[in-house]
DNA sequence: GCGGATCAC
DNA sequence: TATGGTGATCCGC
């Protein structure tokens, strides 16, 4: 047979699904599930929300129909029997990779932001209540019952336990608690990495030998005392590696621990009747991709083998094959700022389509970014306009430059620009991100020049601030749902997000934007294929002319789950043992380095620095016409004068949290042969 | 380098 | 009554 069978049907049970949101896969609803899908998917009827899901859950249907295509054809022209017998010989040679030797533990808070809000507010026992404003953060458990989930909007919260109370998020004391607990963990691992508010990995080999303990009670032990310290819960899994012990560590939730014995056999048959969508990177795209070609578990990994084989590109097969051994890294190992690569803001406000309007959030988006990068001591050289129409479509320009961009009129003028050829627009969000980064707390000679031109007694100023890491650790909460970063915790108490009516009405914000040093920008931002056309009719909208680039060999970009990524691994534990200083870790974080190292050139006139001599050299001769000599002058008198009209802002924020992301996705599925040598240092 | 997509939390 | 924010990665151009 050629195809699937797109029945009307399917395609509406699947857009049910889709609308239930994506932590459904989780545990613990125990309500009809149906019957609380059918009240999400009547609450969202008719809603442009609504109608981009359908148009999503077509989009897939249809690159589903082509992957099967595909499949079929390729199946013609093979002898399967072949195929399979090559990947058999590749299994083996994975196998080789398995290293049962640490105990590797993932403990994740229960329901945090929800059980820290009942501590503080007894009054909140036993009722069911949510997390969050608009869109909830997480429930309490009793919530759950109703089938109240972590990003659900209130509003169809309300709809499915009309009784439920919402209180307003307190990051900074789930940051402060976080802190606390983590403090606990470092003590079992002082290279615990922290991959969240609420989430953290350890290696507990070292400390249960030196102690002659038993795994188990070691995190029976571990759990009492975040208990007794915080009164707070948590979950823990037990296993070989990062992958396994993140999937144990949902099995006994709440306030339970799960271990996932070290042997082979074992593996296997947890593995078998595991759903793909356990696994870490498996969404709910990749699961019914790849449920189409009639996998569901991780045991179903085997039988297709062939399939997946063929059609390596589309699923990655050696990542298929390491989930299906359940092999994964088993290397824990703190977050290094260096391996951060974007800073980025972006709000959802009501959609606007006045020209006027737009441009005041992305002042708005850019001043907030420009703040972000200067405390947490980033700049970068690429800088990405993001926006959402109000049909829920969203699109991303970017555009690079050889200078470092921080300031907030470099951001905006940017994102202006390359927002001018996509007018008209009706958007309900828009961002700015940078990426290219630099740190600019790494004191990396770049001076050079400089020096000479800098006032007596200053020197470059920031360079030393306080330093609480960078970045969030943006919470989690297995069902958690994270952001709601706060920019001021004081000040202004939590942003009052009303951007409600929009009123904000005031008047001229100065719109005097004067233009980028367009200079040596070379940017290929300029002919642009054109954009999306907001489509703001009902319609279709099938938009843009470009929205849907290729459809030639019909499978459409990732299907993928990320894998063979491992050969980076290696050449990233090359460095590392070779590298005398056991900072940079990460091949990626390797490159990354060397590439922005090079060059830090500042310009002598004025505060750009850039990324090459050209790029120097073109902008100096920009730096030196009248204008900016001008310009130059007024700063130079104003820092003689004594202030820089730098605000000083104070240090205090220094609350927030701590490191940043850990992406998980590729983390775990690194490769072990390095991971092994690790290991045996470490036991050392 | 750019843009779309998917995913985690 | 109106569906989030931050960051990462991968693919195909």
């Amino acid at each position: 047979m050629a195809t699937n069978t797109p029945a009307p049907s399917q395609e509406t049970a699947s857009l049910v699904q889709r609308l239930a949101g994506p932590s459904t896969g989780k545990a613990g609803l125990a309500k009809d599930q149906t019957e609380i899908n059918r009240i999400i998917a009547d609450a969202s009827k008719g809603s442009k929300f609504y109608e981009n899901e359908k148009r999503k859950d077509k989009d897939l249907t249809e690159r589903i129909s082509r992957i099967l295509r595909q499949r079929d054809d390729a199946l013609k022209d093979v002898d399967i029997v072949k195929v399979e017998y090559k990947v058999d010989r590749l299994l083996a040679e994975l196998e080789e990779e398995r290293d049962l030797s640490q105990y590797i533990v993932h403990v994740d808070m229960d329901a945090f932001y929800a059980n820290v809000e009942l501590l503080d507010d007894p009054s909140l026992a036993g009722k069911p209540f949510g997390v969050g404003h608009g869109v909830l953060s997480t429930a309490s458990y009793e919530a759950r019952k109703y089938g109240v989930r972590s990003g659900m909007p209130g509003f169809i919260a309300k709809k499915l336990c009309p009784e439920l109370i919402t209180v307003p998020i307190h990051m900074s004391r789930y940051s402060e608690l976080s802190k606390n607990i983590m403090a606990i963990f470092r003590q079992y691992d002082e290279n615990m990495l922290a991959a969240s508010v609420d989430e953290a990995y350890m290696n507990i080999t070292r400390y249960c030998t030196e102690r002659n303990l038993d795994p188990d009670e070691c995190v029976q032990q571990m759990r009492q005392r975040v208990v007794d310290e915080t009164h707070l819960t948590v979950s823990a899994g037990i296993a070989a590696n990062k992958m396994l012990a993140k999937i144990c560590s949902d099995k006994n939730k709440p306030n339970g621990q799960y271990h996932l014995p070290h042997n082979r056999d074992a593996i296997k048959d947890f593995m078998r009747d595991l759903s793909i969508r356990k696994i870490p990177g498996v969404g709910r795209v990749n699961e019914r991709l790849l449920e189409s070609i009639g996998i569901k578990t991780c045991g179903d990994i085997h039988k297709h083998r062939g399939v997946l084989s063929l059609m390596d590109k589309q699923f990655g097969l050696r990542f298929m094959l390491r989930t299906h051994l359940g092999i994964a890294s088993n290397l824990v190992q703190p977050w290094l700022r260096e391996k951060r690569k974007s800073i980025g803001s972006e709000r959802t406000f009501n959609a606007v389509s006045n020209k006027d309007k737009i441009l005041e959030k992305l002042e708005e988006i850019a001043a907030e970014l420009e703040e972000d990068m200067e405390s947490s001591g980033w700049t970068g050289r690429t800088v990405t306009l993001k926006y959402k129409l109000d049909t829920y479509q969203v699109f991303t320009r970017a555009k690079s430059f050889d200078r470092w961009i921080t300031k907030k009129e470099d951001l905006f003028a940017t994102g202006k620009e390359l927002l001018q050829p996509e007018w008209p627009l009706r958007i309900r969000l828009i961002g700015l991100r940078v990426t290219k980064l630099k740190d600019t707390r790494k004191k990396d000679d770049g001076q050079g020049i400089k020096r000479f031109f800098e006032p007596v007694g200053g020197s470059p100023s920031k360079r030393q601030k306080t330093h609480h890491d960078d970045g969030r650790e943006d919470d989690g909460d297995d069902d958690t749902m994270p952001g709601f970063h706060e920019h001021e915790p004081d000040l202004e108490f939590t942003e009052l997000q009303e951007e409600h009516g929009g009123w904000d009405g005031d008047e001229a914000e100065a719109e005097a934007e004067d233009d980028l040093p367009t200079i040596a920008a070379v940017s290929n931002t300029t002919n642009r294929p054109r954009p999306p056309v907001s489509a703001p009719l009902a319609s279709p909208s099938r938009p843009s002319s470009r929205a849907k680039p290729h459809s030639s060999t019909g499978l459409k970009p990732t299907a993928r789950t990320s894998a063979a990524k491992w050969q980076d691994d290696i050449s990233a534990e090359a460095g590392l043992s070779s590298e005398p200083s056991p900072r940079i870790s990460t091949s990626k974080a390797l490159d990354e380095h060397m590439d922005s190292v090079p060059s830090d050139l500042p310009c002598p006139l004025c505060a750009c620095s850039f990324v090459d001599n050209n790029a120097l050299n073109a902008h100096i001769d920009w730096c030196l016409s009248r204008e900016a000599i001008r310009a130059a002058q007024v700063e130079a008198g104003e820092r003689k004068t004594g202030m820089n009209k730098k605000k000083p802002k104070m240090d205090k924020e220094t609350n927030i949290v701590s490191h940043g992301v850990s992406d998980g996705r590729t983390e775990w599925w690194k490769a072990q042969t390095s991971d092994k040598e690790k290991s045996r240092k470490r036991k050392a």
